[in-house]
DNA sequence: TCTGAAACTTAACGTTGTTAAGTATTTCGT
DNA sequence: ACGAAATACTTAACAACGTTAAGTTTCAGA
């Protein structure tokens, strides 16, 4: 190994190391709460290192967003072996619903962060993730499973767009989620459960968009 | 006027004109993008002096979302009005769409907001609104609607517990605006107008809660 | 008119993300 | 193997933030 080499492959081994110190505390104590000096002095370096190897803050975030979207295809994968096309869908909701569960802060990170409009549209652009390939594209394939539940005859075509069906199915899990998630200790409403609720939304949205008689 | 009385006056006056200078400034920028320099430079005092009138930033913003919430209640009079059990629902749920769609920062604040443990406790304490009548709680408002409607036999009694249905109504559209308002210019999902999403989403979850053959 | 409290301001503290400048350390051409 | 240049990293610092302490003005009540 030439000494470039080497030089280089400490370089990438010290930023997968603030990678995983970040991920770990940000879930612990949420986005706000950790300082790029607490990151620092996990790793053992000063601060302004991690400058070295994002250029601030966010970009740090963004990179753990696009590596957490591909941990969540992951989860995924388990519940497309389901034969049936409106249980498949149940059972990606499940998981998706699990994923947040489990990930509570990464969940917030990934899908209840307000970034800048360019920021969002550079995220795409810089993403190695393929838009509307619904093997890394978590979004293309919820609107596969519903297109192909349309066609089995399972699901209403609203309108012929599956896309309506499937913005419903996400925002309708995703609603549960984030009230939970900003809202699960609020004494003024007596929340139950995060799968409980999440397993009656899924009922409720998936009866409302079935055809008559097909369940 | 007794000259004690006059300096109270002027005390609230500035109070209030503290309380609106923030809510403009929230309302346009953003909580976080608002500093309290910024708000003492709108009402022509130094930023000390917002603390004579509240303890903190968050304090300022509980007084707003606390005021917010009854306005937001002002908003669902008109719906009331509608005969049909579910039919009001649905014009409830659109009045809420319009509220957030019109006032997105305020909305923010109101929802999306994770605040503390102890600071919502405290909130519920400290609110002047009286929690569990429905013409001041507007989630009480929305569990009669359904309890209503259950019983005249429009909607299923998903497991004889209307906070079940009622928060699978709200956490429905919570999720489409949530969405929309931190990922609504996202350009890798193509979003539909809020109005238009929202009504799918009523729609859909309408069908799903009610009781065979009585739309 | 004097006194004391109330209203308000300036100065400052500690913390944040981030940048500038400086110091080791290491690589590479000769 | 030695000096130059690039690389890795650190310390010091900046501007801005929420907030507190201390000081100054204003003004009602005796």
């Amino acid at each position: 190994m030439t000494p470039a080499e080497r030089r280089e492959a400490a370089k990438a081994a010290l930023r997968e190391q603030i990678l995983d110190a970040s991920r770990q505390l940000f879930a612990e104590h949420g986005f706000a709460q950790v300082t790029m000096r607490r990151i620092a002095q996990e790793i053992g370096y000063s601060a302004t290192t991690i400058y070295l190897h994002f250029p601030d803050k966010v970009a740090l975030m963004r990179e753990l967003c696009t590596r957490d979207f591909q941990a969540l295809q992951q989860g995924f994968l388990g519940a497309l072996a389901v034969a049936d096309p409106v249980e498949r869908i149940r059972a990606i909701g499940i998981a998706y619903v699990r994923f947040a569960g489990t990930h509570p802060h990464h969940y917030r990170l990934m899908f209840m962060t307000g970034l800048q409009d360019a920021e969002a549209e550079e995220m795409v652009r810089e993403s190695t993730i393929a838009q509307g390939d619904p093997s890394q594209d978590a979004y293309a394939l919820l609107v596969d499973l519903v297109r192909a539940a349309q066609a089995a005859g399972r699901l209403r075509k609203a309108k012929g767009d599956p896309h309506r069906t499937a913005q419903v199915l996400w925002a309708g899990l995703h609603g549960v989620i984030a009230l939970h998630l900003d809202k699960g200790n609020d004494p003024w409403v007596p929340w139950r459960p995060l799968g409980e609720q999440a397993g009656t939304m899924i009922d409720v949205l998936l009866r409302g968009c079935m055809t008559e008689g097909t369940s």
